[in-house]
This record gives structure tokens, C-alpha cells and sequence, in this order.
DNA sequence: CCATTATAGTTGTCACTAACAACATACTTA
DNA sequence: TAAGTATGTTGTTAGTGACAACTATAATGG
């Protein structure tokens, strides 16, 4: 048991650091492209996830509504989103990509790859391969901790 | 190469989904504590660096020293934090925790580590291990990156 | 079928995050 | 000692994020 909180302890330190260093990664990738990082979240959130409703990408995005709305504001303003009216229910609206937001996301998208491929250049490829494993059990362990 | 880069696409996928969902769970667990994500950030700083400059502080974080220094404001407003002059640089400051600080950092902590705990306990041990050693050679590889 | 209730988004407000630039002060070195 | 450099703070601006209040539309139930 004891051994169980010690292992908790390193891998929270752990995350932890690793989150530190992308962020600011992402701070210096995706700024200079005319987009924050919530708003080329929810570019690559509703590249993902197809056409959303704003309820479904905030819940996508661990955001509130509110909060939500207001970066997809931006993006209209940017001509980067398209915002259409559901016509089975006039309350709700269908976000998705224009065209120009599809070539921004694309773009960003492959500079953050390259980065990313940068960083695990000297990683074997066994390593990543189990990283990747680890880490996906790792976020599904914590979704489903949190959706309880 | 082409493999390379699936590899990339998918870590960089994967860290990121890691991100949100502990970013969220941070916001829960932090929130409801007198500080916030941030605040917390700089006493786990604090703590595990032991007293720090200003600046020393802000590089650890990740963070401009401007935006450090209202951070470091706020967690002194709540006597979180205490700040010394530095005996040999006038100009400098000494940081470090007060007893409450101290406190309210190890209760935190504590919380985190438990839900950290919680999350990984239907994830076999050896499983959480491997993780760990990866997410670290993972950090390392990305600090490198960035330190260029 | 209309009144109640629930849902989808928007807006107001507030506090925090984050960077950049300009600044005052103190150290350093030529 | 003058010029340049480093340490922190403050002004400013934009973005993040939540909560609550609100409008408008849908769904339900009496």
C-alpha cells in the first residue's frame, strides 16, 4: 500500500514535468501562427470530432460552455470556424472548419509533429512504442476516475 | 522516417489527451484549496528547489518573470510565501515557504497523491514503472529540445 | 394545448494567466 | 566613474476560465 502511494507520487512528479515542458512548447509552436492554445485546441478537437455542437465541444475540451463560446468566438472572427444552425433544433448550432482553418490546423499540426519527432529522434523506438501504451492507460484510468 | 513520424503523431496525441484530463482534474483538486493551479505550481516549486530567487523561479516554471512576480505577490498577500533580501545582491530575492505554506502545500499534495493513487489502481505495477521510466526519458528528450 | 420544465448558447462579471515593454535600482566592468 | 548588465516591479493588453443570469427553443405532462 505504502508502495502503491510512492509509485503515485513519482508518476504524479512525473506528468507533472512532462506537462510543464509541452506547454511551454506549445506556448512557442502555436502562438506565432495567429492562434492561441485553446483555440488551436478546439481547431484540432473539431478536426477530430467532426462538425460539433458547442455543448459537445466543451465537454471535448474540459471547458465550460461559457468559456467555450468564447474561443470559438475568436475563430469566427478569425473566418477560421463556420458556426451553422441545426435544423432539427433551432437552439443549436454545427461548428466546424473553414477551409482556411483546415490549411492553419494542417499547418500547425505538422510543425508540432516535426517537433515532436525532433524530441523522440534519440528515443528507441521500443520505448515510444511503450510510452504510448502507458500513457494512453494512463489517461483512460483518469477519465474514468473523473466521470465518476 | 515515415514510421517516425506515425510515432510522433500518436505520442504527441496521446500526451496531449494526458494534458487535458489532468489539467481538469487539477482545476477540481486545487481550486477548492485557496490557490490556485498556478499559485500551487510555484509552492510545489518552492518546495522541491528549495529557497530561490525570483528569476530562478520563473525558469523553473517555465514562465516570464513578470508574470512569476504577481504569482509570487498573490501567495504572499496569503502569507504563503516569504520574501528575504538576498544578504549579497541587494536587488535580489530570497523565496521561500511559511510554515502555512508549508502546510497548505503538503495537504495538496497529499490529495493529489491520492487520486494519483486511486487512478492507477487497477494498472499493474510494472505497467506504472515502465511509465514512469518513459514519461521521464520522454521530459528529458523535450527539455533537450527546448534548452537549444 | 398550454404551463412547466429542461436544454442550447450568449453575455456580464470577476479573478487569474501570460507576455512584452518600460522602469527603478543595484551590481559589474571597462 | 561611466556604460552596460542583471534583478524585480509595474503598466498594459489579450486571453483563460468559471459561475450566474438571461434569451430562445424544445420537450413533457396535466
Amino acid at each position: 500500500m505504502s508502495h502503491s502511494l510512492e509509485r503515485a507520487e513519482e508518476l504524479y512528479e512525473a506528468v507533472n514535468q512532462l506537462i510543464r515542458v509541452h506547454q511551454f512548447r506549445d506556448r512557442d509552436y502555436i502562438c506565432c501562427h495567429d492562434v492561441t492554445v485553446a483555440q488551436c485546441y478546439a481547431l484540432e478537437t473539431l478536426v477530430k470530432r467532426g462538425p460539433l455542437r458547442l455543448q459537445a465541444l466543451a465537454d471535448e475540451m474540459y471547458l465550460d460552455k461559457s468559456t467555450t463560446s468564447r474561443v470559438v468566438d475568436s475563430l469566427l472572427r478569425k473566418k477560421y470556424v463556420l458556426k451553422a444552425l441545426d435544423p432539427s433544433d433551432q437552439r443549436a448550432v454545427q461548428l466546424s472548419l473553414t477551409p482556411s482553418g483546415e490549411a492553419l490546423h494542417q499547418k500547425i499540426h505538422q510543425d508540432l509533429i516535426s517537433e515532436e519527432a525532433l524530441m523522440i529522434k534519440n528515443v528507441a523506438p521500443e520505448v515510444v512504442d511503450g510510452a504510448l501504451t502507458l500513457i494512453r492507460q494512463l489517461t483512460t484510468a483518469a477519465r474514468d476516475r473523473l466521470g465518476s
